[in-house]
DNA sequence: CCAGAGATTTTCT
DNA sequence: GAAAATCTCTGGA
């Protein structure tokens, strides 16, 4: 996973079509990343958590390229990151979204018993369903990805090569403020897991 | 289909 | 005490 020590920026697009594997409770759903976002480090980035410094939360965002972090979001669902750069160094791609391909039941069941799943796309579209349906809570945060552990990552055996036509550039969804602006937001394009994009406050209100 | 608002709890100012 | 990298349901067009 060499590339992980790379920017949130430069990992960010490498993601695109990767799978996401996890090994909790004995059971294994592999996820097809569709939709992802960077978030950078100290004073770079006012969207991202790590902005202000570290603290007790995000203090995962400056382990090596290659570990998790997972926070929780408003309250009641976990968020899931892919880490990125070097050690002390703060990073890190936020999965949005993506197509479960194996072991759709029982990201089903996970799904089901939260919440509601109205097309089959729904399963995994979002960064809090992703994480009801692969089983990602707290606990995984700070975790290495690797085989034989809770998370691995794979990237996809022919790189997007002529595909990178199909990868697509936004902001950042629900980051206002002068984060807002920037176009960290990658995903492919024709993916129905793929959610409208819905413009970030400021630019509702410049239009 | 779209816009609006509630749920719920951790984190930081 | 306010805001938050969200999701779901409701009500109106």
């Amino acid at each position: 996973m060499e590339f992980l020590g790379g920017s949130a920026l430069e990992v960010a697009p490498k993601l695109l079509n990767a799978l996401l594997v996890s090994d909790i409770d004995g059971t294994i759903v592999t996820l097809r990343i569709t939709e992802v976002e960077a978030y950078l480090g100290v004073a770079e980035d006012p969207g991202s958590h790590a902005f202000r410094g570290k603290t007790e939360r995000n203090s995962s965002m400056f382990l090596r390229g290659g570990h998790v972090y997972v926070y929780r979001s408003y309250g009641m669902h976990w968020c899931a990151n892919v880490v990125a750069g070097p050690e002390g160094e703060a990073g890190a791609v936020l999965v949005r979204a993506g197509e479960v391909t194996e072991g759709r039941e029982t990201a089903l069941a996970r799904r089901l018993a939260t919440g509601t799943v109205r097309r089959p796309a729904d399963l995994a579209s979002g960064p809090g369903r992703i994480c009801a349906a692969l089983g990602i809570t707290g606990d995984i945060d700070g975790q290495e990805f690797g085989r034989d552990r809770a998370l691995s990552l794979w990237l996809p055996r022919e790189p997007l090569g002529s595909a990178r036509a199909a990868v697509g550039t936004s902001t950042r969804t629900g980051v206002g403020g002068p984060g807002g602006f920037l176009p960290y937001r990658s995903f492919l394009l024709g993916e129905e897991t793929v959610s409208r994009h819905r413009p970030s406050p400021h630019e509702k209100t410049t239009k």
